[in-house]
DNA sequence: GTTAGTGCAAATCCTTTGCAAGCCG
DNA sequence: CGGCTTGCAAAGGATTTGCACTAAC
């Protein structure tokens, strides 16, 4: 997503673009990384120096709120780290790098109808964390060893 | 499960059996609530006065790592719950009144087997939390628990 | 009597908040 | 000019930790 088009975007939804918000917006909307807020600072002062934490935090935080950004808990450090793909869709816990990542929705075929939840419950959401290794497949280049 | 059973079960696992983890453990291995650290040694007062939180702490930090209870987020206070079912079992949190209870397992048809995740992935465990709310089905009397 | 467990209080760490100063419209 | 935004620093809150004391074997 272009530089235009978040300030676009951030109008659109009555937020005022403002120089520190649409690098972070920059930033956390065109990575796949599920940054912390740290990491996000740690990006945006590269453009932009003196951007303080707190800020980044508050302009996370309303971007969560607009429904742009999603968080999500590290289930290894327990920091909050967001992502910016807000579709359905299943996290990866790697237990040996620590790494969180996305799964590809093609590989689940879980959704709502195989939970067969009696009518009782109305179901807003689901989330599903799968936690494991991701074993090196030897048809897949993979340098390490 | 007994008194004597804890204090057995414990020793089987080479935890010394004090006053204080037995008591919390009695607490913490008879409820399905979910109780909270502070919910624990609340309760574990009545009986005992003068544990400190920082026991129960430890204690239930000592019982998670071998394996009687786990550890679940509450995702509407971001407290740490306290789960004596640790067979694979799903969550539901109720967005109306913040309560966590289990889902009957019958209730689901997931399982690792519905999971196309490809042979790249080597799973250790699935964490599912189903968020929503439970509607009073009017056929059912709303139980007790 | 030595080792392990406990209680208290202080520390920790991520995240939020209060407030004065700055920026934009 | 007036209100929204920022940065700084301090607060907040759940959990952990250091240390002296006590209890267990």
């Amino acid at each position: 997503m272009s530089f235009e088009a978040i300030r676009q975007k951030l109008n659109d939804l009555g937020i005022q673009a403002s120089a520190p918000r649409v690098a972070i917006a920059d930033f956390v909307l065109n990575t796949r990384s599920h940054p912390t807020a740290e990491e996000v600072r740690i990006a945006v002062e590269k453009k932009m120096p003196s951007v303080s934490l707190a800020t980044v935090y508050n302009t996370l935080n309303l971007l969560t709120q607009h429904g742009l950004i999603r968080a999500v808990k590290d289930p290894g450090t327990e920091k909050l780290r967001y992502d910016c793909n807000v579709e359905p869709h299943f996290h990866f816990y790697d237990e040996s790098t620590g790494e969180l990542t996305d799964l590809d929705p093609r590989l689940c075929e879980v959704d709502t109808k195989l939970l067969k939840i009696d009518a009782s419950y109305e179901i807003a959401e689901i989330d599903v964390l799968i936690r494991g290794r991701k074993k090196k497949s030897p048809n897949e280049k993979c340098e390490t060893r």
